[in-house]
RNA sequence: CGGGGCGUGGCGCAGUCUGGUAGCGCACCUGAAUGGGGUUCAGGUGGCCGGAGGUUCGAAUCCUCUCGCCCCGACCA
C-alpha cells in the first residue's frame, strides 16, 4: 500500500478521554475513531489487525474440528424467554420492538440461538459431538464502556458452542478448546495465563479465563508461585482457617455494650475503640431471591459476593437498602451485628478465629466488644466467603499467593445441561432413550485481543506489533522523495516485496524524514527498510521495530531476506 | 443508579468568576525554502461556543430545563 493513498491519519494529540495505552495508541495511529460511547469506527489499519487475529482464531478453530456458522445479531425475545434469561439478564440486553410490536434484542451472546439451531437439526447421538462457532459483532449495553476496544458496547467476538452426548466427551472438548486457545494466544504473541474463573450470568459449572498479563487490566488474578494455582480474584479460594493451629493465649472476656456515637465504618470503629481491624466482625445484610441473609466477614477482609451467591445457591443477591437494614437489625446502617438477629447468618472462615471481637449492637451509636462467635451468636454455616488478598496461603499447596492484573481475552465454560434442558435440545442415545445434550461454550474477544497485544507490546514511540497480527509487515521509508535514485530503489523493493506476498507500506509522502520515522514507529510495523544515502553503496537499512540497531543490507538481498525472516516468525509450531 | 467533572473549528486547550459578538497550538489548504527523527517563513479554509428557554440594549459568559460525554464506585459472557 502507498501511504499517499492510504486512510491513515496519525495524531500528535489524543482526545482527553483516552486513558489506557492501547486506546491512545489506536487513536493516534488512526486505527479507530469513536462514534458514540463504546461504539467505534474501525479504520483500515485497525481492521487489518483485527482480521489477522480473526484469521488465527479461524484457522485454529477449524483445525480443532469446529465448524463456522453465522447467527443473527437481532434475536426474537421468545428464545430468551424460553431459556429464562429474558428476565434475568438485565439492562445489558438491549431490547426493542419491531413495527409489529414484536419484541427483539441485540445478541450479547448466542446460547439461545445456537441451542435452537441444534435442536432443530440433531435427533441422534450419531450426529454428536458438534462444535459450532461464529465470529460476529455482539452488542452489550455496558453500564460504563471504557478503554476503547477493551470494553466497548459493540464488539467482535468469536463464540463457539459444543454439544455432546456424554459428560466425558464434553470434558474432552473443553480440554480441546483450552489447548486451542493456548495456541491462538501464543500465535498472537501474547504473554497470558489461563486462570480458574467465575461462570457469571452465562451459567454453567466450571470455567477458565485466558488473561493477558497487563497492569491496565480490569481483572485481578491470584497466583501461587509454588504450585501454579491461579484464579480470578472473584473465584480464588481461600484456605480455611485451622483454628486448632492457631492457639491463642487470649481468654474470652464478658460481652459488653459500648457507646460509639456516629462511629460506623471499619476504620472509624477500629480507631475509636483502638482495636485492629482484624478484631472487627463486619455484618452485611443481603437481599436475595431466597430472602434476606446476613453475611459476616472479618474487618480486614472484603466479602466476595460471587462466593456468597454460590454458597447460598441463590439466583441473585444485592446489598440491602437502608430501610431493609433498619428493619432487619433495628438500627441504622453501620451498627449491625449478628447478636440477637433472627435471620439466617453465614460467616466467613475468618470469623472462626476472632476472639473478643467487635460488632455492631443493632442499636444506633452502640457496638459490642468482647464478642465471641459460638458463645454470643450462632451462625448457620462457616464458609469461604471473602476476597483473597496478597500474601494469602494457597488453597492447594499452602504456598504464598500474589495478586496481579490481567485482561480477559478468552473464556471457556462447561455449561452442562442448563440450556439444553430449558430449551429441550434432546437426542436419542444408543439405547433409544431421549436425553438432553451436554454443552460447552467458548469465547474470545477479538478487539480486546488486539488491544491487549498493544498493551503488552509498545514503547514511548508507539505500537510494536508481533508479526502474526501486524497490519503490515514491512514499512519502506524513502528518506527523501525528491531524490529520484532513492525513490527508484524504494519502488523496486516495494514491487519485489509485493510480488512475494509481503504486506508492505511504502511511505511515498513528500514529508521530511523525521515525520516518517515517527509515523513508522507509531504504526508499529515490525520491519522497516530505510532507503537513503547508503544506496550509493548499493545498500539499505533494515531495522526491526523492537530493536535499537539497524543493519545494512545489500538492496537486492532485502526481499529474499525479509521473506525468510517473516516466514520464520509466522511458522506455526 | 450514587459521587465528581466536562461540553468553545477534526484534535488539545484559553476565554466564563468580572456580559460588549471568539482566540491559541496541532491538523488541513496555497506558496517558498529545507530534506536522516514531528524543519522554517508567509498567506489561507473552517466554529452562530452541545440544545431549548429566560434575564439583558447586548449572552460562550448570568439563570432554568434538557441532551451528550468522561472519571470513581456499584455492575459485568
Amino acid at each position: 500500500m502507498r501511504y499517499s493513498g492510504s486512510f491513515i491519519h496519525t495524531l500528535k494529540e489524543v482526545p482527553a478521554d483516552a486513558e489506557v495505552i492501547s486506546h491512545r495508541l489506536m487513536l493516534r495511529a488512526g486505527m479507530i475513531r469513536k462514534v458514540a460511547a463504546g461504539v467505534y469506527d474501525i479504520l483500515p489499519l485497525g481492521l487489518r489487525a483485527l482480521r489477522k487475529v480473526e484469521n488465527i482464531v479461524r484457522e485454529e478453530m477449524n483445525r480443532a474440528g469446529a465448524l463456522e456458522v453465522l447467527m443473527p445479531l437481532v434475536i426474537p425475545a421468545e428464545l430468551w424467554k424460553e431459556s429464562g434469561r429474558w428476565d434475568v439478564y438485565g439492562k445489558e440486553l438491549l431490547r426493542f420492538k419491531d413495527r409489529h410490536e414484536r419484541e427483539f434484542c441485540l445478541g450479547p451472546t448466542h446460547e439461545e440461538v445456537i441451542t435452537d439451531m441444534v435442536r432443530r437439526e440433531v435427533r441422534s447421538y450419531r450426529q454428536l459431538p458438534l462444535n459450532l462457532y461464529q465470529i460476529q459483532i455482539k452488542f452489550r449495553d455496558e453500564i460504563r464502556p471504557r478503554f476503547g476496544l477493551m470494553r466497548g458496547r459493540e464488539f467482535i467476538m468469536k463464540d463457539a458452542y459444543s454439544f455432546h452426548a456424554a459428560e466425558d466427551d464434553a470434558d474432552r472438548e473443553y480440554q480441546n478448546m483450552y489447548d486451542t486457545y493456548t495456541r491462538i494466544f501464543e500465535r498472537c504473541g501474547l504473554d497470558f495465563k489461563a486462570v480458574e474463573a467465575e461462570t457469571g450470568a452465562i451459567g454453567g459449572r466450571f470455567s477458565h479465563e485466558f488473561m493477558v498479563l497487563a497492569d491496565t487490566g480490569e481483572d485481578v488474578i491470584v497466583n501461587c508461585s509454588e504450585c501454579g494455582y491461579s484464579a480470578n480474584l472473584e473465584r480464588a479460594e481461600c484456605k480455611e482457617l485451622n483454628v486448632a493451629d492457631m492457639p491463642s493465649e487470649e481468654v474470652m472476656l464478658p460481652l459488653k455494650k459500648v457507646g460509639t456515637p456516629d462511629v460506623k465504618s471499619v476504620e472509624e470503629v477500629s480507631s475509636f475503640l483502638k482495636v485492629s481491624p482484624d478484631k472487627l466482625i463486619k455484618t452485611l445484610v443481603y437481599e436475595t431471591d431466597g430472602g434476606e441473609v446476613v453475611a459476616l466477614v472479618r474487618g480486614d477482609f472484603e466479602l466476595n459476593e460471587a462466593k456468597l451467591k454460590r454458597h447460598l445457591g441463590c439466583e441473585w443477591l444485592v446489598l440491602a437498602e437502608e430501610d431493609t437494614v433498619r428493619r432487619v437489625t433495628g438500627a441504622p446502617v453501620g451498627f449491625a451485628g449478628p447478636i440477637g438477629l433472627k435471620i439466617r447468618i453465614v460467616a466467613d472462615y475468618s470469623i472462626q478465629g476472632v476472639i473478643n471481637g467487635v460488632t455492631g449492637a443493632n442499636e444506633g451509636d452502640h457496638h459490642y466488644i468482647n464478642v465471641n462467635p459460638e458463645r454470643d451468636f450462632k451462625v448457620s454455616a462457616f464458609a469461604d466467603l471473602r476476597m483473597a488478598v496478597d500474601g494469602d496461603s494457597c488453597p492447594r499447596c499452602g504456598g504464598s499467593m500474589g495478586l496481579s492484573r490481567g485482561i480477559e481475552v478468552g473464556h471457556v465454560f462447561k455449561l452442562g445441561r442448563k440450556y439444553s434442558e430449558a430449551m429441550k435440545a434432546c437426542f436419542l442415545d444408543d439405547s433409544g432413550k431421549e436425553q438432553s445434550m451436554i454443552m460447552g461454550c467458548y469465547g474470545i474477544g477479538v478487539g480486546r485481543t488486539v488491544a491487549a497485544a498493544i498493551e503488552q507490546n509498545h514503547d514511548e514511540n508507539g505500537i510494536i506489533w508481533p508479526v502474526p497480527i501486524a497490519p503490515y509487515q514491512v514499512y519502506i521509508l524513502p528518506v527523501n522523495c525528491k531524490k529520484a535514485d532513492i525513490m527508484e530503489t524504494a519502488e523496486r523493493i516495494y514491487a519485489e516485496l509485493v510480488d512475494r506476498g509481503i504486506e508492505t507500506i511504502i511511505d511515498d509522502r513528500d514529508e521530511r524524514a523525521g515525520v516518517k520515522f515517527n509515523d513508522a514507529d507509531l504504526l508499529g510495523v515490525p520491519w522497516r527498510i530505510t532507503v537513503g544515502s547508503k544506496i550509493k553503496e548499493g545498500k539499505v537499512e533494515l531495522k526491526r521495530r523492537d530493536s535499537a540497531e539497524a543493519e545494512l543490507v545489500e538492496t537486492d538481498r532485502v526481499p529474499g531476506l525479509l521473506q525468510d525472516r517473516i516466514r520464520e516468525e509466522l511458522k506455526v509450531s
